[in-house]
DNA sequence: AGAGTGATGGGCT
DNA sequence: GCCCATCACTCTT
């Protein structure tokens, strides 16, 4: 099982997302594989990074492979992985996971058994991602890694629309692993 | 269909 | 510097 490379995450996040759906997101004993992300592409009006560079967006605007995390509507936290040349603003948002390993903590952590890690801020509870993660570099060592254990994305992943936003409604950059959701 | 929750940032003063 | 609508959500009704 290797580290998922960042050469692959410094594309655009359009070819990003789909590649990075059954990839695996580690953190401590905690393993998901990825069913279901989102991207933000440069000069995306949906895109946190759409008017320029703000202290919370500021990773965005760095290397591939690091983490932006933000919280929202007061108790959630979303996480993504930076895409494309530093400087762009892109990111993939991850939305789902399959949970794989350390699913009693996922639980004891949720307060519930069903829908542990099938939704933006579910997985960061889960996984117990916080700002804390912000930054981190998810292609090194250290406290969350994205790994690639040979299962490959989907061939024709399912693209829809993005959820949740009011501008940018119309280009297909959500995409899941068929029969996930 | 709506409440809960608080940081963010754009717009104004 | 202050105000406040907005928000890449979740859970319950």
């Amino acid at each position: 099982m290797r580290r998922v490379r960042r050469a692959d995450l410094a594309r655009d996040a359009d070819v990003v997302g789909p590649f990075l759906l059954n990839k695996l997101l580690v953190a401590g004993e905690c393993v998901g594989r990825i069913v279901e992300v989102e991207a933000y592409m440069a000069f995306d009006p949906a895109s946190h990074a759409f008017r320029g560079k703000t202290n919370r967006n500021a990773v965005m605007f760095g290397p591939a492979g690091h983490l932006y995390v933000y919280f929202t509507y007061g108790m959630h936290h979303c996480v993504n992985v930076v895409t494309g040349k530093a400087g762009d603003g892109q990111a993939v948002l991850l939305r789902a996971v399959e949970p794989l390993a350390g699913i009693d903590v996922m639980v004891a952590r949720r307060g519930r058994s069903r829908n542990v890690a099938d939704g933006p801020g579910k997985l960061c509870q889960a996984f117990a991602i916080d700002l804390s993660a912000n930054g981190v570099d998810a292609c090194r060592p250290g406290p969350i890694g994205l790994f690639d254990d040979g299962v490959a994305p989907p061939v024709l992943p399912k693209s829809s629309v993005r959820i949740g936003i009011s501008v940018g409604v119309d280009t297909p950059w959500r995409w899941t692993v068929a029969g996930s959701t």
